[in-house]
DNA sequence: GCGACAG
DNA sequence: ATCTTGTCGC
């Protein structure tokens, strides 16, 4: 398969500009919200997918979707949605009780070109997304304090513009890097992440994600509080 | 040219 | 991301 990069990154730029940075949600306070994260398989050659969905605002997990489809296009930093996305939409399908809000691993806009994976899922799928990365992509910051829940802005290249937030979620722990995906603000991508934090570094949509799409011993105490 | 670089 | 045991610190 060839890849053309500068295609790809045209159509980075021409979806930057459909991305919403405001507050267009169909909720005042959320029925569910849904968390991602992505694995491989067999050296890279299947992609895993999962999505779950937690009731708000007792964040119990209610329902999650795993899918697996054949990777086709290689980790390059900056297009990590082009990797990823199939194998995601596949799993939106699946889910039936569609999350009002949905917490992506990765980028929002705190990405190159504006469009980190959770804009990009967001606007494909027009639904709110914010991105909770577990490190940093694009901007630049000052650590936050060491005391949870400390926070400070991530910017731009030239210092100019805010992208979006780092957060201390826990202490001693390295800080989470929040940016609105799409159809959220920047104090409602901070604010919903802050609200889903129940004592561990990851929101509980996010954590539940990455039990249910490894294959690890949380992942069975996960199933077993459903 | 060199370093950086989500998952 | 993934391959992997023990281990240091709170």
């Amino acid at each position: 398969m060839s890849i053309n990069l500068a295609q790809l990154k045209q159509q980075q730029l021409e979806y930057a500009e459909s991305i919403i940075i405001q507050d267009k949600l169909d909720f005042t306070i959320p029925k569910f919200i849904g968390g991602t994260d992505v694995g491989f398989e067999n050296g890279g050659e299947i992609t895993r997918a999962a999505i779950v969905v937690l009731s708000y605002p007792d964040l119990r997990l209610v329902e999650y979707k795993v899918a697996k489809v054949k990777t086709e296009f290689p980790y390059i930093p900056g297009y990590l949605s082009f990797r990823e996305y199939p194998a995601l939409e596949e799993a939106w399908q699946q889910i039936s009780q569609k999350p009002d809000l949905l917490l992506v691993d990765g980028q929002g806009i705190a990405h190159p070109r504006g469009v980190g994976i959770a804009s990009h899922l967001g606007l494909l799928l027009n639904i709110p997304t914010i991105g909770v990365a577990k490190k940093r992509l694009y901007g630049q910051y000052t650590d936050p304090d060491s005391k949870p829940l400390s926070y400070e802005k991530l910017w731009d290249k030239h210092g100019e513009q805010q992208i979006g937030w780092v957060l201390r979620s826990k202490l001693r722990c390295n800080p989470l890097f929040i940016s609105p995906g799409h159809r959220v603000s920047y104090q409602t991508a901070l604010d919903w992440v802050i609200k889903c934090l129940k004592g561990y570094r990851l929101p509980e949509p996010t954590r539940f994600a990455d039990a249910v799409a490894s294959n690890k011993p949380f992942f069975s105490q996960v199933l077993r509080g459903m």
